[in-house]
Formats: C-alpha cells, structure tokens, sequence
DNA sequence: TTGAAAGCGTTACCAC
DNA sequence: GTGGTAACGCTTTCAA
C-alpha cells in the first residue's frame, strides 16, 4: 500500500480554461509570439500562469517539435568521479552555460570505456546531439567512433584526431603536440640531458600528442636527450606519488614532465620527499594548468589549456550545426601556450 | 536557402512494419516484457531494432509515462566554471553514476545566485526531481528555498540547514560544524592564541558552520583566543593569495585556517612567501579535503568530505522518493573526519 | 500471443 | 487576434 499524491501537473489546457481563452493563445504567450496576442489578453493569460504555478512540459514540446532542446555529453573515464579532472569539469561547464545561455538542456553521464556504447545517452534518443569524451585504447576508440558516426546524429568528439568520413561528426582538441613540443624546447634550452616521463596507463589521446610533441623537440634539440617513461597504476595522487619516488631511487633525470598537473604535482613531491632540490638538480613540469601548478612550491611548469572555452565552442559549433544542418568547421584545434614557473626556472 | 537534411528518425512503427509485427509487440520487446513476446518473434524484432538502428524517442515515452526518468541539479555559483569546485565535481560524479545506473538522465546546470529563479531546470518542467546547491545571501537563500517548495516537486538541497514544511523537500548535508570543531580542538591542543580564519566573500552555508564550530571549539578550550576573519574576494587562488599576504605583512597568528582546501593553500604560499616557518611558527589548515591538500607541502591539515557519496545517496533518496512516495528521512548529516598533515604537526 | 484505439501536452497550420 | 484540428511516438487498456 503505497501512498501516491501523484496531483496532476497544470497543463497549458488548465491554464486556457482558468483565464478564458483557447490553449493556442496560451501557448503564443508562453512561447513568446507576443504579436499574435492582444496585450490585455496576454496579461489576463500571464495572470492565471502565476497563478496556478504552471510550467511548460519539455517532453509534449518535443515531441511536438521533434526536438529536443538538449544535448547530452558523454565522458569515458575509468575514474567513477570522472567530473574531478580540471580539463573534463572546465570544459563541461562552459558547455553547460553556452547551453543554458540559449535555453539549452545538457545531460552529462560518465562511462567506463568497456560499457561505452550502451549507455544510456547512447541507446535512448534523448537529445539532438552530443558531445563525447574518449579514453582507452585506440583499437576501441576507434570502435566507439565508428558506433558514433552510425548514431546518425551531430555529436563533436573531444581530444580525438582521426576525423572520420561522415559529416555528422566533428573534432575538437587543443594543441597538445605543440604543448608538448613547447615543454620540450624549454627543457632543450635548459640543457637536460635525461628526462622521465610520467604517464598513467590509461590511454588518452591527449597524452599520447603531448608525448609525441615531447620527443620531437628534444629529437630536434640537437643533443643527444635520453628519455624514459613510467606508466602510473592511476592518476590518483598517491598512486603517482609511490611510482616516481621508486624510480627516483634508483635513478636522478636532470627533468621530470608530467602528463598532467597532477602527475606533475606529484613528481615534485617526489622530489621534495628525496631531497632532490627543484630546479637546481632536476626540472619537473605539468600539463593542463588550471589551478594545480600555483598550489606547489614552487610552481610548477605547465601547459595552459583552454578547457573552458572550448566548451562554449562546442555549445556554439553544435547549434549552429542543429539549425544550418551542416557544421562550419569539422576538425577545430584550439592554442595552448607555455607557462613557466620555478619548477624549471629560478626566479 | 539553408540545407535541411531532416531525415526522419526511424520509430517503433518503423520497426513493427520491417518486422511484420504489432507496434505494441515491438514495444513490448524494447520494454524487456519478454514473458509477454514469443522467442521467435523477439528474434524477428530484435533483428529489425538492429538493422534500422532503432533507439526509442525518450520525449515519446516521458510524455505517455508522465514521468521523464529525468533529474536535474541546479548550482548557484557566481563562479562560471562551477564544476571545478572539488565539492561539487564530486557530488555531481556520485549523483551521475547512481542515476546511470538506473537509466535515469541527469540535467546539470550552473546560475548565477541573481538568476536562480529563472534557471530553465526551474522554469520547465523537465525533470522528476531535482537537487540543489544554494549560496548567496541568508534572505536570498531563504527566497529561493521558498520558489523551490513551491515548485511542488522533489528535491533535495545540499548544505542547507534550515528545513522548511514541505514533505517535498529533503536535506542533505555534511557535518560542517563538527568539522569546524574538530580543527579547533586540533588547534586549541597546539595551544594556539592568535587564529585567523580565511573564507570567500560569498555565503556559503557550509563555510558559515565551520566558522560556528571553530568558534564554538576555541571558546570551549578554556584558553583566551583572539579569532580575526578575512573575507577574499573570490576563491580564486591568486586573490586568496594576495589577501593572506597582506595581512600576514601586518600580523603573524600563531594559525590560519583556510575555509576550504584551496584557500589554505594559498594561505601555505603565503607563509612560504614571507618566510614564515608552518607548522613552526604558524599552523595553516584547508577544509573539504579531496586532492589539493596533498599536492602542497607541506601537506595541508584538513577534513575530509564525503562529497561523491552525498551525492550516491541524493540519487538513493530520490528515486525511493520517486517510487513509495515519500522521503525515508528528511534531514541526513554525513560526518566529516580531521586528516592531520604536517602543516600543523611536525612529522 | 498479438493488435486496435485512445491519449499524454504541446504546437503548426489554417479557418474564422 | 483568436480558436479548432491534427499530429509528434509511445504505452496502457481491452478485445481478438
């Protein structure tokens, strides 16, 4: 016996019946075509609106209008707290507020790679485009576009750089080969002979461009520079923490860059823990700063991203595309730009 | 002249035609009603659902089911990028994945304290439910707490404290005020004399409970405490720095206490900027501990939220709401636990 | 086990 | 300026 108060929710009809008027001249007013009412009937209207509390139904206006006025994001992560990564949580709230800004909805759900394609977002039709985030292999990636470009749908795919044959998707990431490459010439003109590279395993499209733009530069340093790589269980502090202190142990490289802030922050813990004086005996740099590079002492090097703004591009790209039914742009990179801090440079 | 390629999306009476069935048999596989289908027949239907790409109108069904299977959370930040706060990013993750798994959508959306009101999460009716995070002014949170009974529609809201008489409305918070206790004996025992307390201009009911319980912590110590407050201006980093260095420049407490882990961070930079010697000469402790407290060094004393998991349970909460009726409890507290660093011990 | 009909709340279209 | 009609895609109900 389970008590429900389901009171009927005040529709449109209520409204029309309540200020003596059709539903159409409710509905003009409520959608704004203020032209079509006389401005008496509209007040008697707004007047029985507030009274009875009434709010339009999204689902009967979409179905109607067979849209939806909403976009749904879709975030591929291992992390169950997948809005936690600065880069993921800026862009995502650019998106929100471009959305919001022209009435927009926006669904946000985060996935585990192996489930990707049966989320939700995916197997319902609930929204009029997407935006998606992905991780993983490139094996799967590559499936996960593929399901994605039959989904028959405009969907924008972030950080991603094989732009597909269909022109329902569209591609946008930030220079990370040149973040890396910038890194990688401040490093060159600091003279470092060897460097570690720290990385989570998981792979991100991301990390694999800041870690091929890394090696370009240093490979077109004009010194020999001896590079190794440690792969992080996770991209969780400690986690990160314990690999480069082991490696530390056993071995000093004149630089450590870090795939992100965090697993920068992390190495610079590392150090200090070890006693190796930053930037006097090593370097340590970050990627995708946001707030973490001024938190450490020193300041970490680090790869401003413009996380947010390409969230807002995204909201703009995607309704642009939505009603000119073509997208103006299909493979967008946005600009990263260097900032140096005492991590590799004494002030 | 503007290019329209509106093909039609393929509906469930697509399908019943390519598999030479009812619609409502159709309907009756999608839905899982398999007891209701003949094996053979789901066979011919799921083929159809295959090869058409068939993915049911969401807005269709919500519309018939009168309910959306939909969520929403609405954030009053007059920061933009309003997922970035480590609380929040954390809160949203749990409330996400909980509704994942249960195949209901969550709707995210940020709005300045000015424009709460006329949010579309607000304004629309959309979603089955919604959650909440208020700050601003006490008589502003109170108004909106108003608007939201009046809503007539679930909802939890985090942080608050004051519960009003809606069996409609639920309260989710953390105990902020033990938290603030349980820094302030931490203090007290170091015998602290001089203390002050950094927070954000904007009004946070969090941020006002921990004030309460460290007050209320300190006065109880049997030791005569002089408490000084600085307001910053924003929560940003560098204003939060700024602000604790030029009150530092005048005055050297015996600790500071950061009314969230960021700021305490900026307090550590401070300290380190002027020389001052933590936890030697001053004693600097975060709140809400999540990541930041570990990338400073040294690391920050702090209390540790349990943000993701409020979220999970706001999930719970609703749904059983959803489902019987009612809420099983009105007004949940999660503890909160002090997680000592070496700003504040000597390790 | 399958099918036909009605209706959820809204809006485009056209008549008044 | 205003209102009647039909339709958006789905599911509950009832009949076959």
């Amino acid at each position: 016996m389970v008590t429900k108060e389901r009171e009927k929710r005040v529709t449109l009809r209520d409204v029309s019946r309540s200020a003596g008027v059709s539903p159409m001249t409710v509905s003009n007013v409520v959608r704004g075509d203020h032209h079509l009412v006389k401005l008496e009937t509209r007040a008697k209207v707004e007047e029985a609106i507030a009274r009875l509390n009434y709010r339009p139904n999204l689902s009967a206006r979409s179905l109607r209008l067979s849209r939806a006025s909403s976009i749904g994001i879709l975030i591929s992560d291992t992390n169950p707290a997948f809005l936690t990564d600065p880069f993921i949580s800026r862009l995502v709230s650019g998106l929100s507020n471009y959305l919001s800004e022209l009435d927009f909805t926006l669904d946000v759900q985060g996935v585990s790679p192996e489930r990707f394609e049966s989320a939700t977002i995916l197997s319902k039709a609930g929204n009029d485009a997407l935006c998606v985030i992905l991780c993983g292999p490139k094996r799967l990636r590559r499936r996960h576009v593929e399901h994605l470009v039959r989904m028959d749908q405009p969907v924008i795919i972030f950080q991603e750089n094989n732009l597909p044959h269909s022109n329902n998707i569209c591609l946008l990431s930030q220079d990370d080969f040149e973040g890396g490459s910038l890194i990688g010439r401040h490093l060159a003109d600091k003279e470092v002979r060897s460097l570690l590279f720290v990385r989570p395993k998981l792979d991100w499209v991301a990390v694999e461009q800041r870690e091929r733009g890394l090696r370009f530069a240093l490979g077109h340093s004009g010194s020999e520079i001896n590079i190794e790589t440690i792969m992080t269980p996770s991209e969780d502090f400690e986690d990160v923490h314990q690999a480069v202190k082991d490696y530390l142990s056993r071995s000093t490289p004149d630089a450590i860059v870090g795939a992100t802030d965090v697993l920068g922050a992390a190495a610079l813990k590392a150090c200090a823990d070890l006693k190796i004086a930053v930037p006097e005996t090593t370097l340590v740099t970050g990627f995708n700063g946001f707030d973490v590079w001024c938190y450490t002492t020193p300041n970490l090097t680090t790869v401003m991203s413009p996380a947010y703004e390409m969230g807002r591009q995204a909201g703009q790209l995607l309704l642009a595309r939505l009603k000119d039914g073509v997208f103006s742009e299909r493979n967008t990179v946005f600009p990263v730009s260097l900032q140096i801090g005492a991590s590799t440079e004494a002030q």
